[in-house]
RNA sequence: GGAGGCUUCGCCUAGUCUGGUCUAUGGCGCGGGAUUGCUAAUCCCGUUGGGUCUACUCGGCCCUCGAGGGUUCAAAUCCCUCAGCCUCCGCCA
């Protein structure tokens, strides 16, 4: 959620500022001017109360023979007040979710555009070349008998795959390399739960915003989290830190459950797009004045876990109009893919500044002043599937086997994978 | 899944049966000050979080006793729902 201040305070610069998402100026008057209703409410509430409230504790004094009548006097200042708090309650819960569906400020750097407009910042790694035709990862794996697609949509549907033999072992590899990296930058490892109250996946912007592309349990309320963002993010939730304990750092490993609606047809071959995944997250906590650092940092750490991995990959500033409600300002990483001829997003990193603090009711204890919110900040150190298919399709070799980079060795136990 | 106990302003704690004197007690911790010069002690003051107004580092008012509803002129206190913690039984990895 965006500070309803800035409304008050500075509707043009938010105005711009918003516009770059496509966001309509009229829109934001008619929020300021809820707001203002809202406030003029609270104050003829707080009003009514105070009046009723020395009314009755007027009569706990009175002697019982002049009760009556106050009493009297008291009920209908009561009603007074019941008629108020109701005209509140309404405006609140209008002010609320019509603010909840407000995107962040995208940063001044951040590029303009939407989708596919994308501004390559730098690439790394080589640009694998081939002298056959490369395969791509479902001819790889399945050849290898490391996945199983056909049972996975079988069992499960659409979408489902099994990882098996040496393509579980890769993952496991894959999963305790990146950890290894994100600790040694001072992540601490974290396995989270994966199903989570509303007030989590509210707190962390993707309800009500994204709720088509979230599973929820039937009986029970839970909702799956489609990245362990959310976990992470809600531990501190309704929390109140000391700013001695910034920055917190965490690397979160998980499950990934996304209903994908929307994106029939899209990306059907294989493993780059399903419904379960695994994934290792950075998340951090930071004060206010170091979100943009912090940023960069954990971009450079996505950077070195997939160099480290010898996979060639660019880095890409998103423009604005392709951020997610809650990012200021976010980075990916996409490799490239010999069997599709393409680069693909393989990470993300987003500076979501105040916006799900705001939410979540995370700050920071300020002595002697306004607590202030933290900054929250999030980046893939690595998505097991997408790291797979990138790993096995740049390093395969004209006879179907994989050379396995140097730094995944110790984690795999071996130097070339599939070789039958 | 069953039975019982519990949740108070950083931590511990009084208050709940019997609604008004709760503007929530006391201790610890923390911050400030005073006094005394001797590893220190003692005393005083302050110390939940939020909203809102404002002449916005003052102050006013409102909310906040796990959360949300309800009863009442009045709720930490009575009723309902939910969440969490603990103990025992059952089940289970």
């Amino acid at each position: 959620m965006i500070d309803p201040r800035l409304l008050r305070d500075d509707l043009d610069a938010t105005a711009t500022a918003l516009a770059r998402r496509g966001y309509d100026r009229a829109d934001l008057e008619a929020l300021r001017d809820l707001d203002e209703r809202r406030r003029n409410l609270i104050a003829e509430v707080d009003g009514a109360r105070a009046q009723q409230g020395a009314a009755s504790k007027a009569i706990g004094k009175a002697s019982p023979e002049d009760r009556g009548a106050m009493i009297q006097a008291a009920q209908e200042l009561k009603d007074a007040v019941a008629r108020l708090e109701e005209d509140l309650a309404r405006v609140r819960a209008e002010h609320t979710d019509r603010f909840a569906r407000v995107p962040n400020l995208p940063q001044v750097d951040a590029p303009d555009g939407v989708e596919g407009d994308g501004v390559v910042l730098r690439s790394f790694g080589d640009k694998p070349t081939f002298d056959f035709e490369p395969r791509d990862h479902v001819e790889l794996l399945e050849a290898a008998d490391a996945i199983d697609l056909a049972r996975g949509a079988k069992v499960s549907g659409a979408r489902f795959a099994y990882l098996k033999g040496e393509g579980a072992l890769l993952e496991f590899a894959l999963v305790r390399y990146a950890i290894d990296v994100a600790m040694r930058h001072g992540h601490v490892p974290i396995i989270p739960p994966v199903m989570v109250r509303e007030e989590a996946m509210y707190g962390t912007g993707f309800l009500p915003t994204d709720e088509q592309s979230i599973f929820l349990t039937r009986d029970d309320d839970y909702y799956l989290v489609g990245t362990s963002e959310v976990p992470l993010a809600a531990m501190h939730m309704d929390e109140l830190l000391d700013e001695a304990e910034l920055p917190v750092r965490y690397v979160g490993y998980s499950p990934c459950f996304r209903r994908e609606a929307g994106a029939h047809g899209k990306d059907t071959r294989g493993i780059l797009r399903v419904h379960q995944f695994e994934k290792v997250e950075m998340f951090s906590f930071v004060h206010p004045d170091n979100s943009d650092d912090e940023h960069e940092r954990i971009l450079s750490i996505e950077e070195e876990i997939f160099s480290g991995l010898g996979i060639h990959a660019q880095v890409v500033d998103i423009p604005v109009g392709d951020l997610g409600a809650s990012a200021a300002r976010k980075f990916d990483l996409e490799a490239w893919l010999p069997g599709q001829q393409a680069y693909r997003e393989v990470t993300s990193c987003s500076n979501t500044t105040d916006y799900q603090a705001r939410r979540l009711k995370c700050r920071i204890r300020v002595a002697g002043g306004d607590n202030l919110l933290v900054h929250t900040l999030n980046g893939t150190a690595l998505a097991v599937q997408r790291a797979i298919i990138a790993l096995v399709e740049q390093h395969q070799r004209a006879d179907g086997t994989v050379l396995v980079p140097e730094a995944l060795q110790p984690h795999l136990g071996r130097e070339v994978l599939f070789s039958r």
